[in-house]
DNA sequence: ACAATGACATAAG
DNA sequence: GCTTATGCCATTG
């Protein structure tokens, strides 16, 4: 596991139950701004048995975005859904609704947490 | 070291 | 809003 993945595991778990962050902001909470898809490729690899809310990431435009065999689109609806998340019609979440305005600060005294 | 590969993002048509 | 083109960059073979 590279030291990325690692801090991406880390904002990722931080995210509350009922609430949502894109791809994009996962990489910027972490550190690398430039490199969401990054995330995708470390979600991708996430084991299952580390309990990271990995349902809670969706792309810029509020869809879901994966592609992993367990992981698939409509489970990961179904986990969203029973975290209170709705989708309009289209299949998009609203983000002023479910996005999540994550503190910065408190991001980075976490990730600062992992180093030790 | 090099090239290919995405669970992305954004701008343009 | 949808589709296409381009940029991005960590990972992987």
């Amino acid at each position: 596991m590279t030291p990325l993945t690692q801090r991406v595991y880390a904002v990722v778990s931080a995210i509350p139950r009922g609430r949502i962050l894109s791809y994009g902001n996962v990489a910027a909470l972490a550190g690398r701004p430039r490199a969401p898809r990054a995330v995708g490729a470390a979600l991708s690899a996430l084991p299952d048995d580390m309990n990271v809310p990995w349902w809670r990431v969706v792309n810029s435009a509020g869809r879901i975005s994966t592609s992993a065999i367990h992981h698939t689109a409509q489970v990961q609806m179904a986990l969203l859904e029973d975290e209170g998340i709705v989708f309009s019609t289209g299949g998009h979440i609203d983000w002023d609704r479910f996005g999540w305005s994550a503190d910065h600060e408190v991001i980075d005294r976490i990730i600062e947490e992992l180093d030790t």
